[in-house]
DNA sequence: TCTGGGGTCCTAGGACCC
DNA sequence: TCTGGGGTCCTAGGACCC
């Protein structure tokens, strides 16, 4: 039997915008959102200080990626349409997304992690799992000295949640933000986990928690408390004994601490929605310039890829997808912008379109050219 | 004034092969 | 009336996550 393992979860506390507030230390305790398509700039005055947008005066299509606190207090959040949020905090700041300042911030907090402990993976700019099994110290100490540690690198706080696994250091995380310390044992999950609601755990989204929510659960409690042959008659055998075991805290996956990409795409939603044939000019254009963005970051990443596809969708938010498979990999501009040319042929253009996108899978280093077929010799013929 | 952009993983059917 | 049993690859869509 494995000995328990020690698995943290590390999350940046509301990122994008602590990192903006870096940026401009004046906005520390106003509500700010960050996101918009092209939300302005801040504006510097005569006088040397910055006038900022407010969200009130902000016009067209886009989605928040982040508020601070402040913010979230009169209802914005991720994912809520700029405008919707316009109306909730019309004063709140808008700030437009920095990525280059996100990137710069995530690479110095996960540095600071590795000089404590190495095992880590990546689960996007602003969070990581670590393995904490084979590193020397007292947990709570370890947390810590971790958030310390990252306090110093970046002069941001973070939240950790540790457990014997993922899914319930992920839970852990969430459950004392901003700034907390979550430890966790196995012997605490009817206590701590399972009054939680089914959407906390990692996995569950909208779709599912919806359905859990007409069979009656809506408790981690329920959950784990549901027949598990019902739950897998439900929701099909694996995802099914899935979210039974997870309503258990079961959880054996690793920490992966490397992993190669599967597929690089790049999409755009227009400023407004256009028109196959009226607007044939304009969205060659912009198919073009994804098809060459794409090709830029194959380079970047040094690889090429064999399946080339695209992404459209319909003013009616209908989302279609075509691929084709090519017989050698390519990371050529013009190869890509081929391929997907073709694909897009395949697709009904009868609808006014808000969105393309063009992706590019089956991912390998160009060097790595295919083994020649294995001669077919000493093989059995079968009947 | 609904609903961004970049990903992963899963399912399911058909083609094709042995 | 008879028609196995795998495997892998390809394609399309969908759920989910950050």
């Amino acid at each position: 039997m494995m000995p328990e393992r020690r698995i943290a979860h590390l999350d940046m506390d509301a990122f994008y915008a602590s990192v903006e507030l870096l940026k401009y230390p004046e906005l520390r305790g106003q509500p700010v959102a960050i996101g918009g398509r092209r939300a302005q700039q801040a504006e510097i005055l005569p006088d040397g200080s910055r006038r900022f947008a407010r969200l009130r005066d902000y016009v067209g299509r886009g989605v928040l990626t982040t508020a601070t606190y402040e913010a979230r207090a009169l209802g914005v959040h991720s994912g809520m349409g700029t405008m919707a949020a316009a109306r909730l905090a019309p004063d709140a700041i808008l700030l437009p997304v920095d990525f280059d300042a996100y990137r710069h911030y995530s690479r110095l907090f996960k540095a600071a992690v590795a000089a404590i402990a190495p095992q880590i993976e990546d689960r996007g700019i602003d969070e990581i799992y670590i393995d904490l099994t084979e590193v020397p110290g007292e947990t709570l100490e370890l947390a810590r000295r971790i958030k310390q540690a990252v306090k110093d690198a970046t002069g941001l706080s973070c939240s950790i949640g540790i457990t014997p696994n993922k899914l319930l250091s992920k839970i852990c995380s969430d459950l004392q933000k901003p700034d907390g310390i979550t430890l966790l044992g196995m012997g605490d999950i009817p206590a701590r986990i399972w009054p939680l609601p089914v959407r906390k755990i990692n996995g569950i989204g909208p779709k599912a928690s919806e359905k859990l929510a007409g069979l009656g659960i809506t408790t981690i409690a329920e959950l784990a408390a549901a027949d598990p042959e019902f739950l897998q008659l439900q929701f099909g055998r694996s995802y099914g004994a899935w979210l039974h075991e997870a309503a258990h805290g079961i959880d054996d996956r690793p920490v992966v601490t490397r992993s190669e990409p599967k597929s690089i795409s790049r999409e755009t939603t227009f400023e407004t929605d256009l028109h196959p044939r009226k607007d044939r000019n304009q969205l060659g254009e912009i198919f073009t310039a994804l098809c060459q963005r794409v090709a830029g970051d194959l380079a970047r990443k040094g690889v090429v890829g064999r399946t080339i596809g695209i992404k459209l969708r319909y003013d009616d938010f209908q989302t279609v997808t075509r691929d084709v498979t090519l017989p050698a990999a390519t990371g050529d501009a013009t190869a890509i912008r081929r391929a997907a040319g073709e694909c897009l042929r395949r697709v009904p253009l009868d609808k006014k379109l808000r969105l393309l996108g063009v992706r590019v899978s089956g991912l390998q280093k160009p060097e790595a050219i295919p083994a020649v077929a294995e001669s077919t010799q000493g093989e059995l013929p079968l009947e």
